[in-house]
DNA sequence: CGTGCGGTGTGACCGCAGTCACTTGGTGAC
DNA sequence: GTCACCAAGTGACTGCGGTCACACCGCACG
């Protein structure tokens, strides 16, 4: 697969015409990064952007202590680090391989002569951060208006229509659930298995699959 | 104060040519809401933005038993609504006036055909969400990884900078820091009173003022 | 084929912060 | 003045969920 139809199948770049998506190919540059490697520190001054084009990548902030949060999970066609680009402050947060991952790379300047030419790409950046902009609301409501399960069930749910069916084939680990709606793997353990005893999913070798959606939702809409 | 003289101070358009502002101030209708009146309701489609002339506003997610999350405060010069009319969404949240307040309102086709019209708009626009973006990200940080002190420490450091100053000049309520934090009124009451007791701010009327920012700062940064 | 290691299941304990129930204090309306 | 009303202070009780400490299991790898 060539870069160009790659690109075109991003969200980010779909929109565009063939001619922005080729200009776009030319600049990009990829970079392969093992498991567990960090691709870019918190602070760092930023000067790329990258594209996922294959494997996976968590954004984290973590404490002094070592406790971490998951901000998010980015797979293939997603991309990352474009605030640094905007706004020229520091990255705001880690950005992690969590498995063997291949990105391409846009250099800042390359990247803003394109936006600042382009209205079509301007336009398909706005829409991107907008959906981050409600996803992270609606993270900040679920972690204060949810319990445990309840953020389970929600993500849960999320990642089902991310798959696009009620069979989320990413394998996901307790402990990064955990990390993604702050809590500690012994109570997304338990509260896993009592989704499974309720009969709500099923699970196995880290793949969840839905068998009773509407409970998932009723428990992920209040706080029993 | 005239539209235009007033939109030219404010952040998303101060950048802007004189030329921008002024088609801006052409489009906007001014419209005013008392205190406790509900500007926008989550989930209704959204057709406009609205900039802040005078008052306060609160965006808010509100649960079904009635508890409430603060996402964000708003003061003059500020504005919200965008997100509707860039992705075609509904409403993410509640906006409520905490004062009277007075609102420019610009529309949807009006503000879009601007964005792609002028690059400087657009980018100015990137810029605004970028910064809330990573508002948003460092807020469920301070969820995941602080405890409620903690957390309070981080909202005065935050509101202090806003106000440039040490001394914080517009009124908080308890009741108003437990929404934006995600804590109760009572815990916030205790906790405030062991910041006033350590020496590291004082408060009359709902003012707060930092009389030991390094304390404040460490104390936002580590839960112990 | 053992040996490690990453992921998971479970019990015991305990502490932060939520809830409930009052009291007290300031302020604006009449 | 005094009556509401909203904000704030405080004690008592409780529970969710974090932490610690293990046991268990499957799988990759030498």
């Amino acid at each position: 697969m060539s870069t160009v139809t790659f690109l075109s199948t991003v969200p980010l770049f779909k929109s565009l015409s063939a001619d922005d998506i080729a200009h776009f190919s030319q600049l990009a540059r990829e970079k392969s990064y093992p498991r567990g490697s960090v691709i870019l520190f918190e602070n760092d001054p930023g000067d790329s952007l990258f594209v996922v084009r294959e494997g996976r990548v968590k954004v984290v902030l973590v404490a002094e202590d070592g406790r971490e949060v998951i901000l998010g999970i980015l797979g293939v066609g997603e991309h990352f680090g474009e605030l640094a680009l905007i706004d020229d402050q520091p990255r705001s947060a880690h950005v992690v391989a969590m498995e063997d991952s291949a990105l391409l790379v846009l250099r800042r300047e390359d990247f803003r002569r394109r936006v600042e030419q382009s209205p079509a790409v301007a336009w398909a950046m706005l829409i991107e951060l907008s959906r981050r902009l409600r996803r992270a609301d609606e993270k900040i409501g679920s972690l204060v208006l949810l319990d445990v399960p309840g953020r389970i069930a929600r993500v849960i749910l999320d990642a089902a229509d991310d798959a696009g069916s009620e069979e989320i084939v990413k394998p996901l680990t307790h402990q990064t659930i955990a990390h993604v709606i702050g809590a500690s793997r012994e109570t997304v353990s338990r509260a896993m298995r009592e989704f499974v005893e309720a009969g709500w999913i099923t699970t196995e070798k880290r793949r969840i699959m839905i068998t009773n959606r509407p409970a998932l939702e009723r428990r992920s809409q209040q706080r029993l």
